[in-house]
DNA sequence: TTGTCTACCTATAACTTCTATGTATAGCTG
DNA sequence: CAGCTATACATAGAAGTTATAGGTAGACAA
């Protein structure tokens, strides 16, 4: 299990990397993350949807509705361009705690790029 | 400058890393995190303190008075055994956590151990 | 018709965190 | 020696965040 802290921290790069891959909607992207972590990362949907509106607020993502074959609707997310913005900042300052972390660790650098 | 969910996701090992190579005391730790972080970290002592008690009443860590050449008092923190583990516990998750988005980024896993 | 899975949403209690503020001493500079 | 800066520790409380528990509802299978 992942203490809430570092969940937290990771949340809006998680969502903002797997919509910059492709559109998605609420449920499939928690079985992804379920997925991604091999069950380490387990949100709740109650977690979920606050973030992703909080996403929406800050105009990083936006939504549209969409309804399936089976005819069930489903409330996509897009990422926008602010969004892939966003995202790059976050990835850049995960790095460089990253690089902190694994100098007093002792862990070798990450070659980033 | 690093947002404050990665700083508090990361404080824990931080203060715990730099207390397991040598025992120091508050004003001290700044120092070194502003160093280690090159500025982009920047920790308010109102932020460190109420960490370490923390720290202390979880037993991760314990706290001695000493006085130094100058004549100032220092409160010293020292890390036990509990600690040690606990951030063993920590640097793992982040490890997990970091696989997760080097995944998402497509960057190359990083070789533990 | 009961249950399970899919699918979304929110109020609020519980918790955390940062700001502002306080205390006090050492040592330097004018 | 007055005034300033750096050192050193501490906490109250405002402000903010988050997780839990609860709610709605349709599709489908037993």
């Amino acid at each position: 299990m992942i203490s809430k802290e570092l969940v937290g921290a990771s949340a809006r790069s998680i969502l903002l990397s797997i919509l910059k891959r492709s559109d998605s909607y609420g449920y499939a992207i928690l079985q992804r993350v379920r997925e991604l972590s091999g069950g380490d990362v387990e949100w709740k949907d109650g977690m979920l949807y606050p973030v992703l509106h909080r996403l929406e607020d800050e105009q990083l993502i936006e939504s549209f509705w969409e309804t399936s074959d089976s005819g069930r609707k489903r409330k996509y997310y897009r990422i926008l361009p602010r969004g892939v913005e966003a995202l790059e900042a976050e990835k850049q300052q995960w790095l460089r705690v990253d690089a902190i972390l694994a100098n007093l660790w002792g862990l070798e650098p990450r070659l980033t790029n």
